[in-house]
DNA sequence: GCCACTTTCCAGACGTTGTACCGAAAGGAT
DNA sequence: ATCCTTTCGGTACAACGTCTGGAAAGTGGC
């Protein structure tokens, strides 16, 4: 297999030639098995071996098909994404709040299907539904009266929210698997141990204030979903507020760059790209 | 030690009585040695026989100060924080927008300074400074106009918009400390290989039409500062809207709780609390 | 001064992890 | 049938978190 280069796995160039032993799995089953594991069980509990044995094969027999651990959550991670890129793009006549708003659901399922994504340390992979992602997330803030680095950035920022809501949301239900403990013991130990052991009142007058004014009775799951619809509200207005008024960036930027780029290649797929 | 709970090494109750051999090194020193370890390094560096090292320690010296490698990461997240909550509440007579926009920017230099808090995987631990951090995001929010749900909800979704934020823009630097290579190969050969290679311009159309338009066209490191300011702005706008006008609820959830709470003990301090 | 008692320190060991190495196995091409 | 290419899997190795047991180093009581 070609070592050109680790990203090739994750656009599929490394193609088989047909010589040799035949493999005994696919890499989609690689990957397969990968998701199954991370989905049920956590990162953390995706080791090769484990997967290995999901899949009844030796442990090396993995690398023929990977390049590393790292290099399976890049493929199962492009993978996931693979799963909401299908229908990103906003519809023809669909608003543009529309569209983002629908983007921003998109990628909280995607994310409460597979929490572990968020806890994964590094960046995303530069895979093909990775970018089709990102890519989809610029379109609706496109033809909206704003300036290019403003088009942009609000999209860059609308991922992000989603993305940091996201991983609010589930690192506790995330930590509650990790440590084995139910759901219910969880948080009746914290009640009960917490509040009255270690919290002051006093301490926290923005809290307490919230609490006692029922700031925190959402206890339904479905409420968490109310948070995202919020926040995505509200900045989305606060961008169509930018776009009514101070927007004056319809014509600024557009065909400047058709001479020489100033850099060479192409255009980044994440927020700034090279500084 | 009183095992009593794991938090009460966050809060700093296992007082030492005295009596026994004494300890070489402090708790301080233990987790200081691991937040500059952090800081250089990164997390997957923070290995304990590394930080014992770095005292001059045997290793399991470090488990009489801290019960497990993540328990130390908690320490160092809380003890990071404290560096913030100090100046982080409303100033007497300033607006809330200011207000907050200034958490949001301490929040984000905070983050630039202890990237590895993003990067680690689970949520934050319920420490002192960071349940400080947490009650001071709130107070901006408080006497607006809001109804107390939509209070909480403003808080968590402002800070996960500054942590997503933050979590895009500093992930590659970490990646780039990881693989070690430098900065400058790092892009050059992104740049060299992947836009040529794999990226397809009619594939990515949104990307590609506003590389094309400039918008990607930010090349310093304070640009990145402004997509913050600039995210924070519009979502601040979005908040600002719902108050003068749909807001109503300035009166409708006070004291709503000063009977019997459905639930014993205190407010919770994160996204809504048990669900 | 001496002795119990309590706490900390450290060397070694154990189990688990990712993955490099290498000979054996298996199929296509000649 | 023989080569050639690729995959398979057992073994091995270094690194990791952390348990264990005994030695070390103090304090309090006599």
């Amino acid at each position: 297999m070609g070592d050109e280069h680790h990203l090739d796995l994750l656009w599929g160039r490394g193609a088989a030639t047909g010589r040799g032993r035949p493999a005994r799995t696919t890499r989609e089953q690689v990957v397969a098995a990968g998701l199954a594991r991370a989905d049920a069980a956590g990162l953390e509990d995706l080791s090769m071996r484990a997967v290995a044995a999901d899949l009844g094969v030796g442990v090396m027999a993995l690398y023929t098909h990977v390049e590393s651990r790292e290099g399976l959550v890049a493929l199962m991670i492009d993978a996931a994404f693979a799963e909401i890129t299908g229908d990103l793009y906003p519809h023809p006549g669909e608003p543009w709040r529309d569209a983002a708003a629908r983007q921003a659901r998109a990628l909280w399922e995607l994310y409460a299907r597979h929490p572990w994504i968020l806890h994964h340390g590094s960046r995303l992979p530069m895979g093909p539904h990775v970018l089709g992602m990102e890519d989809a997330f610029f379109a609706p803030f496109l033809d909206i009266g704003l300036a290019p680095a403003e088009t942009a950035n609000a999209a860059i920022a609308l991922r992000s929210l989603v993305t940091g809501l996201a991983r609010d949301s589930t690192s506790e239900q995330d930590q509650v698997r990790r440590t084995g403990v139910g759901l219910a013991e969880y948080w009746s130990s914290i009640n009960a141990v917490f509040w009255e052991r270690y919290f002051e009142e006093e301490r926290y007058p923005s809290m307490t204030r919230l609490w006692y004014e029922g700031g925190f009775e959402s206890e339904d799951v479905l409420a968490e979903e109310g948070i995202l619809e919020r926040a995505v509200e509200a900045y989305l207005d606060g961008i169509a507020v930018r776009v009514h008024s101070g927007g004056s960036g319809q014509d600024a930027g557009v065909a400047r760059r058709q001479g020489a780029p100033s850099r060479a290649g192409g255009p980044p797929p994440s927020p700034g790209g090279p500084r």
